[in-house]
DNA sequence: GCCTTATGCCAACACCATTGACGTTATCGC
DNA sequence: GCGATAACGTCAATGGTGTTGGCATAAGGC
């Protein structure tokens, strides 16, 4: 067998590679998020890494089972870095509205990397911690527990898609460079009306709001229903 | 160059392959929705396509210009399937939620198709003819353009979104056969009640709901939320 | 029945992940 | 300080992938 991976503490004799660079999960981590955001989510192979890295591809199995093992442990950072400074204050909605954009934004800000990640559900410690957050806020704004478990799930899995869709997307009109954005303008906004009557008679709005990610008006759309369910039903 | 790519109206001379079968896009795609369907997403590959077509695999360069091509057409495929049977009755919530269910349904009838084509924007047809259908709905029910391009907009994506999430997890659950759904009775059910107390208070309301998808109720708390405000505006 | 060309096939290229064997060298016990 | 051990970087090879250019053939319009 070529693969023990010896775990990230153990780690102890750290040789430098062929060109010098001395190699640790987070610094091989870090150089795949480096080169999905510039070369694409089909720019990362074994290869290029190691290429990048100044070392022999094989190396890297010396860190990660796998290429697929390396995914999750960037999923797992990308996590990380969304809960990051993140404090419940007074107000259960703004609280829930805060928690819902930083998801979304932490994984937009690295859309090759989520497209790869935002699907695959870890229960590892950070995601956790989200959990916990979410349903404690729910609690403290009187919701009974069933309620709260319901509203929390449609919330988590609400900003996990969305940020997965419009990293998706992001990812690809980043990679290909020809504007999906524009189809808005040149495909839809040329359907004849007698067949699609009410996409013609919205084009120009349609333009304008496809642009944009969808996830802010959903978002504020679940909060209306949790708000109006907690109106009627305690106070 | 090798690819021409004759489009399939325009295709008549029929040859057919050193097996027998006679090739064309229809059956392509539904040749690897099944191989999709049986061997997981990481089964379909044009080599192996080919082989189960009885065709050399540069064949379907012929059909498509390449595997994106495909995929694409793959996604178009189960979006019309989504639609096929559809008649918009006459309350408009109904209507909406039958619609957002459909398309549910269908993407994750394809679980490893699903997770190939649901973030990808096609533009083709039959999905237009999805946006043509919902932005009628809610015209009809009396929204104001720019209510009805922003409901639109949340319903269409949110609905993509949770098809491609909730298809990701079935489609990991099925190649791995390692049921995630556990998760919530293993790990989740045992942490320390200081540190997640509220998780520990509701553990068994997790555990029965986060088998399920979230999607019923985030598209029912998005129709409630439009429904207000319809009625707060129009009567 | 001829001609055109659509279309299936073959061979080849460049890339990919992954693995097993091999050396070297950093660190630990003494 | 010194030797032993094994961590870990490197090499070479395997079997997979998408994709392409060239070629032969048969299907269909005329």
């Amino acid at each position: 067998m070529a693969k023990p991976v010896v775990s990230e503490a153990a780690r102890r004799r750290r040789r430098p590679t062929r060109s010098g660079t001395v190699l640790s999960e987070a610094l091989i981590v870090e150089t795949a998020l480096r080169m999905l955001r510039e070369h694409g989510s089909a720019g990362l192979s074994a290869r290029r890494l190691g290429a990048v890295l100044g070392a022999d591809p094989s190396t890297l199995y010396r860190y990660f089972g796998g290429m697929d093992e390396l995914t999750r442990a960037i999923g797992e950072e990308l996590t990380g870095r969304a809960l990051d400074g993140w404090r419940p204050g007074g107000d259960w909605r703004s609280d829930l509205r805060d928690l819902g954009l930083r998801i979304h934004r932490a994984y937009l800000a690295h859309p090759q990397a989520a497209v790869l990640t935002a699907s695959r559900v870890t229960g590892r410690p950070r995601e956790i911690a989200a959990d916990e957050a979410v349903l404690g806020v729910l609690r403290r704004a009187g919701f009974p527990d069933g309620a709260a478990v319901r509203i929390y799930h449609a919330f988590i899995d609400q900003s996990l898609a969305f940020a997965a869709l419009d990293a998706g997307s992001l990812a690809l009109a980043a990679e290909t460079r020809e504007a999906d954005e524009g189809l808005w303008e040149t495909t839809y906004a040329h359907l004849p009306a007698e067949a699609y009557p009410h996409i013609a008679a919205t084009a120009p709005l349609l333009a304008a709001r496809m642009k944009d990610s969808a996830y802010p008006v959903a978002l504020e759309m679940l909060l209306d229903s949790a708000e109006g369910e907690l109106g009627r039903a305690g106070g």
